[in-house]
Formats: C-alpha cells, structure tokens, sequence
DNA sequence: ACTTATTTTCAATTTATTTTGAAAGTTGTG
DNA sequence: CACAACTTTCAAAATAAATTGAAAATAAGT
C-alpha cells in the first residue's frame, strides 16, 4: 500500500516528462508542416509501450473523434505508425516504429515529396523557355539562376536517397568520412 | 520601331517565366516556413537585375504597403536581401543575394534556429528528469528516445555546420566523398 | 519649426487551416 | 438481415496566420 504510493510518486516524473515531449513534439511538428495533433498522437505512441486505440487517444490528448482518425490515417499514410490488431477485439489498436533513425528517414521522405519535388518539376520545366534570347544576359542570368537551384535540389535529393537507402551505421560512418 | 516590337514580343516569354518562378516559389516558400509574400518579395528581387523599392513591390505583387515592409524587413533580418541607397534620393531600394548556394545557406540557418535549436533544448532538459526510476525498463526506453533524437537531431546539425562554414566547391567535395 | 516624403506599426479584416461532431458508412455476429 | 460496434466523412465552427490600410512615427530639406 505504502510501496504504491511512492511507486506512485516517484513515476510522477516520468509521466510528467512525457507530457511534456508529447507537447514539445506537437509545436515542433507545426514548424515543420506537420499539424499539431498528428505529431502528438505520435509522440503519445512513440511513448507508450502498449499499442493504442483511437478513444484513448482522443481522451488522452483530448480531441475529437474525426481529428483522433484523421490523424491517425495520415500517420498511417506517413507510415509513421501501424495498426495491430488484438485477437478477439474488433477495435482498432495502433503503435509506433520506435526507431528513431526509421522515423526520421520516414519524414525527411514525405517532406521531400511535399517540398523538394514539386520545385524541382517546376525549376525544369521554366529552363525550357525558348532560348531565341539566348545571347541577352537577363535570360542568361536567369538560366543560371534556375541551374543553381536544382544544382542544389539535386544535393538535397542525393543526400536524403543516401539517408533513405542506408541504415543508421551506414549513414553515420559516411558522415563521418564527410566531416574529416 | 519594328524592332521593338519584335525584341517585347522575344521578351515575352523570359517575363512570362519570371512570373511563373515569383509564383512557384511563394508556393514553394509557404511549405517551408516562409510566408507566401515573403517568399514572392524574395524571388521578385531574385529574378531583378537593378535594386526595386517598396512601391515597386507593391505594384508588381499586388500587396498592400505594410506587408511588403513588413516581409521586407524580415528577409533583410534572414540577410537574404540588403538595402541599397541611391544617390540624392531618399527612397529605400532592396537587392537580393544572388548566391543561391549563399541563399540556401542563409535559409537553412534560419530554420535550424526555428526548428531543431528549440527542439534539442526541450530534449536536453527532458534527459534530466530524476533518476531514481534508473532500473525501471519504461524509464530506460523513454530516456533512449530522447537520446536517439538528440543524436540525430546533432548529425542534422553537424551537417549544416559543415553547410554554413564551407563554401560551395568545398561542400560538393565532401558531398561527393560521402557519396562514394 | 514647418512641410513633405517615406517608413513603420498595429487593430481590424480577410484568408487559410484545423477541429468538431453528428450522420453515414462499414463490418462482424447472432 | 438486424443489430451493435466501430470507423469514416465532411459541412460547419473554431482557431491561427497573413494581410490590409490608415494613422503615427521618422527623417530630410527649406
């Protein structure tokens, strides 16, 4: 009785600090084009052991049923977190990859294909502008320019492939080679 | 007389694709953190070869006065664009960087301020959370997350530290060696 | 000190995004 | 197939973010 008590108080912090990650994690995500909600149910199942169901999640983090499944869908999608399914039960239960390395590497992807991709397409097709222009210096400025950008896009791409294709040890060790 | 109107029609096509890039990357801008204006106002001046002021930026994009100033000044605090003074006149004219591999530099250091400094902050201080639940497994498996993150979160960092301090030749050489 | 040109500010408005909640849809079970 | 258990959808409401515009502030010239 004593004992549950203190087990009590001591896992107070514990409990405490993942509050707390899970609002940090939320405002973080709304820098980075994810809304809030979806990066808090996500850091609620990349701290909780057991896999969860959309009512705890919504009266864990206290919104609305659609928003729970909307994001929950979105996470799927992000392929962030899984469902699993407990034998017997027909509710839906859903955890996360824990990895973080994985988790990462599944974001970087989704936010390239948001970000990056879209400019490239565009960057490419405004260099076939006709190129009758081609001696004037504002058009060769302005080719330049766009070589520029996608010189630079195609970096970033090179690097996130290296980081989707590696595994952790992998990408650690050629930054390492990188940085020397 | 004739030729002029040939050399405006040529013309046409390159101030059409100018267009098309201000558009592009205020959209582009807006899934990065950047409002869409300030992400025009920056391409505008991107694509412009003399200096332009507030009323030309009014004009071209169509905004009011206090949110071109407004974006203005935050893209000169970003140090993505400077104000130029001519002689006798008392109007401000901007110019942007024309570097794209400065450009990028300059933005990525400005999201890393909003996006993973704050982060690694709330993670730092989660990690100092009491001990005394040490040989709890659920304690253990909280605390190597947040460790996991803050690693990678510190690789992100070497990466735009390396980024930010080398120039441009030197960067492709370290990419290329990673890459190998 | 006054006038005029220019920039800055910010409360109010508009626009965009997120969230709600209840109805409609789906699925498994007797 | 009828019911209950659950999930999905989506129009409406709430919230957040960007934009306006006009007044206040600043600076330059006379």
């Amino acid at each position: 009785m004593m004992l549950s008590l203190i087990y009590q108080i001591k896992n107070m912090k514990l409990e405490e600090a993942k509050q707390e990650f899970i609002d940090a994690w939320g405002t973080f995500g709304s820098h980075w084009g994810i809304n809030r909600t979806m990066a808090q149910i996500h850091a609620l199942l990349l701290v909780s052991d057991e896999p969860i169901s959309t009512d705890e999640v919504m009266e864990k983090l206290g919104v609305s049923r659609g928003n729970a499944n909307m994001n929950l869908r979105a996470l799927i999608d992000w392929n962030l977190i899984e469902r699993k399914l407990k034998k017997g039960e027909r509710m839906e239960y859903f955890s996360a990859e824990k990895d973080i390395w994985k988790v990462a590497v599944r974001i970087i992807r989704e936010r390239r294909k948001k970000e990056i991709d879209p400019m490239r397409q565009t960057i490419k097709s405004l260099m076939d502008i006709d190129d009758k222009n081609e001696k004037k210096d504002e058009y060769k400025q302005f080719i330049t320019m766009l070589k520029d950008i996608d010189e630079f896009a195609n970096a970033a791409d090179k690097i996130t492939d290296k980081l989707v294709l590696s595994d952790k040890g992998w990408f650690f060790i050629s930054l390492m080679k990188m940085m020397s």
